[in-house]
DNA sequence: CCTTGACAAGTAACCGGTTTCACAGCAAGG
DNA sequence: CCTTGCTGTGAAACCGGTTACTTGTCAAGG
């Protein structure tokens, strides 16, 4: 059972060589003549060797590893966002671990630190804990990277994507239909996202024009739970905070026998892979996860080998309209 | 900035301790007098001491993370089981790191092999790979559970949900409205769940019932897809791989004008949150993922004690009628 | 011919803990 | 008073690599 383990020593000593060659050939930087190397890499096959992650992490001060934490893995912005993450640092030999904080804040120190034991840095999704928090985790002297959010004070690297500008063209869009009652469907308060959003949404002042907030909180069951509230407004269009909650807006809704687009037009934020099947397919705002996660891993890449943090990298978007709006009646 | 990162030996010395005591103090195991309990821990505070978790690991032989090899991230069926999982681990001071094989079969070796590595035991979600993969794995002498899939050569530890028995039932409730040509549009071939559906579908032999199989794949771009081979049919009714694939083909046969359940009924398995919320709302079979999640856990954490494998839980769960299904025209 | 430099390979210190083992101190038992 | 046994503590080996430093070799340059 227990087969011992082999080690490097086993393999210097069976291709009669030092441990320091064994580990240069395995390294690959240090020169190691033809010969030598060929020997320790028959002698590593033969014994069936494999470097021990954790002692090479120990000796060498890196593990390899990046750290990532998400507010709520349940939500598919995330994980779509995780994803292209695994991937791009996969393909630079790193591996991420991932963490769920479940929306709770005062879960995000401690998991971010735990996080940040293990791994040579640390990305944050969407973080919603106090700068102070960042200030902190920082502290530890290992890069991290903020996703969604903006952070002016901390020289803390980020990436963002533009909400204002779409959300504004997206709420414009129901304008130009038509539209003079909007509601704009609130999703978690402290997120910069949310922020961002129903900034736009404020900024809006076009004459004979209204948009009222509702609060919902982000989820499928919050715009479900919203479709009364929603109702007794009157509105002729709905703006949620994102794809989730104009979801459940509009099965909420259906519940009610209020049609949409029909009735009421209801719009989506992110564009989450759902977006485009439900009927009516969801007019959105298109959150490019591929560019995010591939952007956040090369900035993150770039921390790990030395590249000064602060750089914050802004990306921008578009709406995508599609069958959940229309002209009111 | 890198500021000398504070040891156990630190601690040990303002203590005037030895390194052993302070190790004790940090373990909990070994008694510690009150005295030196309190000096060490004091010391410990003021230095701002917090144990290095690499260097647990090397000393310890244990890792305090398990790896979770899942086919596709993008699967909320996925998700919803890891973020269970997370939260078991968490809860037992153990972290999870994740890895993503993106359906290919080839990869699933390879990253397992690293995340054990890492990790001081493999959750494999939904396996595809050969039996020699996991026997090679399980080699490695660390614990490895297997989730949905059954293995019986070698002796693993696996948590099974009964997906034979509540699929047929869901065939049969779609028999007892009335439909009498059914379609099964078949999911990843190789997944053991995929057999064990098909099998159900098969075992259904009720007179004056043909079920056609339709080959798809568990994508909601699949299921899509799939709408101009399911109207050819002319069949009734449709039974999906998966929610995912349900749904995609809801998406499809609306495109072509066809109500659901008006002209075609339609079922999934799996019952993720957005089958509660689609219009019309799916008819599936629920899958308990906080029990799943939670009997993996409990399995591997046995299995990390030392348990021997080879235990299998079996759960098992029904279908939930919702408005994708009525009788035929 | 001797110095200088480049380079290959080895020696051993080190990463930051855990844990075995030895030892001192003390209470109980004979 | 001398074993015996137990408990709390320390010394040091160890986990499995990496890497700074040293040594040895050989070719080029003066």
């Amino acid at each position: 059972m227990s087969t011992e383990r082999v080690t490097i020593r086993h393999v210097a000593h069976s291709a009669g060589v030092s441990v320091a060659t064994v580990s240069r050939v395995f390294a690959q930087s240090s020169s190691v003549s033809e010969e030598l190397t060929a020997r320790v890499l028959d002698a590593a096959r033969r014994l069936g060797y494999t470097p021990h992650a954790v002692a090479q992490s120990l000796a060498s001060g890196r593990t390899r590893v990046v750290g990532v934490l998400v507010p709520n893995l349940a939500n598919p912005y995330f994980y779509a966002l995780i994803k292209n993450m695994l991937h791009e640092a996969d393909r630079d030999g790193y591996r991420l671990i991932v963490a769920d904080s479940d929306e709770s804040l005062a879960a995000e120190p401690a998991l971010g630190m735990s996080l940040l034991g293990r791994s040579d840095g640390l990305i944050m999704l969407s973080p919603r804990c106090g700068s102070e928090v960042l200030k902190e985790l920082g502290g530890q002297g290992k890069p991290i990277m903020v996703v969604n959010r903006q952070i002016d004070e901390l020289g803390l690297s980020s990436v963002l994507l533009d909400n204002f500008t779409p959300m504004r063209q997206l709420a414009m869009h129901t304008v130009e239909l038509g539209h003079r009652h909007l509601v704009y469907l609130q999703g978690p308060v402290r997120s910069w996202q949310e922020k961002e959003r129903w900034r736009a949404m404020r900024s809006l002042r076009v004459p004979g024009v209204t948009v009222t907030p509702i609060r919902a909180g982000g989820t499928m069951e919050n715009g479900r739970d919203s479709a009364d509230r929603v109702l007794a407004t009157g509105c002729t269009a709905v703006l949620a905070h994102n794809d989730l909650t104009a979801i459940g807006l509009i099965a909420g809704l259906n519940e009610h026998g209020v049609s949409v687009p029909g009735d009421i037009s209801v719009t989506g934020f992110d564009d989450i892979p759902f977006a485009r099947f439900t009927s009516p397919a969801l007019t959105t705002v298109h959150s490019p996860q591929e560019d995010i996660g591939r952007a956040t891993w090369r900035m993150t890449a770039g921390l790990l080998h030395g590249d000064r943090p602060g750089a914050r990298t802004m990306l921008t978007t578009q709406p995508v309209i599609r069958a959940s709006t229309a002209p009111p009646k």
